[in-house]
DNA sequence: GTTACTCCCGTAGTCAGCTACGGAATCAAG
DNA sequence: CTTGATTCCGTAGCTGACTACGGGAGTAAC
């Protein structure tokens, strides 16, 4: 049987992916998602696959990548390039276990303050901020520097 | 024996927590680390802590956390409001798992792409799409919306 | 004690990532 | 076939997080 796409409407597109209209446009400018053709009339035309793209960059984001990492990210994914393709993967690889364990240790310090908490006095630790004093940084820490 | 710790000017500060002068300032003007009083003559002394402390802001960028919600963690650990801190703990506990299994997502469909890479041709899955596709988002991915 | 660097502090500019605006065209309901 | 909502497209404005600038004051090295 031929997959039936539920086709929709940018204004649907952007309710079903929650967020506005505008934003949708902006990453069709950044080429991060495609602008599908508009059939003779007008007005252009929006399946699934779209809105778990815009899933996909919404929580990339959330997890601290740029839309550039992100693009670089799906393009990774939409395949063809393959050598460049597999380094790059390796690089992100990379990032993302960086940014797991990082994560993993503030989790530890998190868990350790709520269970403290207010139990403890005299000397304070400060377990959140040493969670991260020794070095992770493994990939830049925000494009800049 | 008393700590020692190594004093060190603005300048220096900067130079160890791998960041500008002014960002130092900024974040002082944002309340995220604290302006010591300068002694009697002039120019403020900072020590490892300080270090400390803009590593974490750093990493915690790194990581996808804006400078207000850095700026609760932080409040959180330097403990006093002990009741409202629990809750801001667990809140963040919960955004931080969040953030770990969606990592780990990305992660086993990255580490997928890059061994299969070339090799698959046919059907094009999208593992990195559908690694987020089912929601994730526990807590708001980006402040707004 | 002069030169050169750094600090201090306020204000202004920059860049990423949206968000809003306006006017023409299109579509859906009645 | 008129009315009202949406789409389309371009351009302009906004917010968060810096980054640069400028002038006066410390401070360190000679």
């Amino acid at each position: 049987m031929p997959k039936k796409l539920s086709s929709m409407t940018i204004g649907a597109l952007a309710k079903a992916a929650g967020m506005g209209v505008e934003t949708i446009r902006y990453y069709q400018r950044r080429g991060l998602v495609a602008e599908p053709d508009k059939p003779y009339g007008s007005i252009r035309h929006y399946d699934d696959q779209a809105v778990a793209r815009l899933h996909f960059i919404r929580t990339a984001q959330w997890l601290g990548f740029s839309l550039d990492e992100i693009g670089s990210l799906l393009t990774l994914q939409d395949g063809t390039h393959c050598d460049e393709a597999r380094e790059l993967g390796e690089q992100k690889l990379a990032s993302v276990r960086g940014k797991i364990s990082s994560l993993q240790r503030i989790e530890q310090a998190l868990d350790g303050l709520v269970q403290e908490c207010c139990a403890q006095q005299g000397d304070v630790k400060c377990p959140l901020i040493t969670s991260l004093y020794e070095g992770v940084e493994e990939n830049t820490p925000r494009s800049n520097y």
